[in-house]
DNA sequence: CATAACATTTACTGATCGGTTAACTATTAT
DNA sequence: ATAATAGTTAACCGATCAGTAAATGTTATG
């Protein structure tokens, strides 16, 4: 199997999975759905959980890109970006087919804290909260990495609920909470 | 098999599912740890389904009792309570075998919106919520609603970062913010 | 004691799980 | 032309899945 298969096979693991679960998307079942066989599949991905766990290191980079860029193109200085964060997500959450996110999925299927796949999932959000960390540092915030955190927390607030409750609403709510967080972050 | 049997299996049910994973823990394991044969269970339960929608209702009344008389407990005005949710958090996190809330792992095994287990998922969360709507009625807040939305955003945000990224200092970063936001709200 | 009624268990079903073995095909090297 | 090698496949492995049927108590009633 070529490199660029490979690559299509990851791609297409990661929308079976995303639609369906880790562990209700059997690889039999995935095997079909490519029109890769087992063996094939197997000859690059020792265990079942290697290639989850490649499926969620393209899923980091493409939604950390995603993330990042939408929130610079939407906003041009660090504070109004430190919002913006919560219109990305109100688009997120309004795609066809949005079902929660891949990693608090991963570490809700993958409980353990050691199970690689958990771990896996913890880093992508301490990437991101790497990232906001940066802008509220370049927005002059005092204690940056507390408003990072508490703008974190809103964000996979935001997430579940728009998963479990629908979108209505929830980055708009989870966006004025933020607002009000900034505001008194930088009176502090 | 007696009623009190049958609510020692839910119980037994419930500590399994919490510790394992819904999908994880079959019957055949559920009727090895508990005791009981399968078919006993399966004259209580038409499907695994079933039996899980029972775990739920549990582990809803269960939750919401503790929750609920723990903030009462810590808290005599609805200000301070509002506050003292992130309070009880805290106390959750920090026990042993924590493993993020039952029902987000839920709604993430089970994705379909539609799905009897999502929908009772959701609805454990609506529960919450009005509790909370309650509290900020109570304590005089312009739009409790929001203010409530917002705070159990902070809420699931810190259940999943808890469960991620261990309890050290989550529940504290929560109750600064839902500080501000009460702070917020009141000024409004 | 006999038997009907009910509760409980063992043993099984077909399907699917993650993962592997052995056969086959196609390409490359000699 | 043939042998070696690499890539792919169908077929299979034991284990486990959710769910059931037949067999075995156990208890209650005549």
């Amino acid at each position: 199997m070529s490199e660029s298969k490979k690559t299509e096979l990851i791609e297409k693991a990661l929308k079976a999975y995303y639609a369906g679960g880790f562990q209700a998307v059997g690889m039999d079942r995935l095997a079909r759905e490519t029109g890769i066989s087992k063996t094939s599949m197997y000859k690059h991905f020792r265990k079942k959980e290697d290639l989850i766990l490649e499926v969620l290191s393209l899923r980091d980079e493409q939604f950390r890109n995603w993330f990042i860029r939408r929130i610079e193109e939407m906003a041009n200085n660090p504070t109004d970006r430190l919002l913006a964060i919560f219109d990305a997500l109100g688009e997120w959450f309004e795609e066809e087919g949005f079902l929660s996110c891949m990693f608090i999925r991963a570490s809700c299927e993958y409980l353990n804290h050691e199970d690689p796949i958990h771990k896996a999932s913890a880093n992508h959000k301490r990437l991101l909260l790497a990232y906001v960390i940066g802008l509220a540092e370049q927005a002059g915030i005092k204690n940056p990495g507390v408003l990072a955190r508490q703008l974190m927390l809103l964000k996979e607030g935001a997430i579940v609920l728009a998963h479990l409750q629908g979108p209505t609403g929830v980055s708009d709510n989870a966006k004025s909470a933020a607002s009000d967080l900034i505001m008194a972050a930088s009176k502090a």
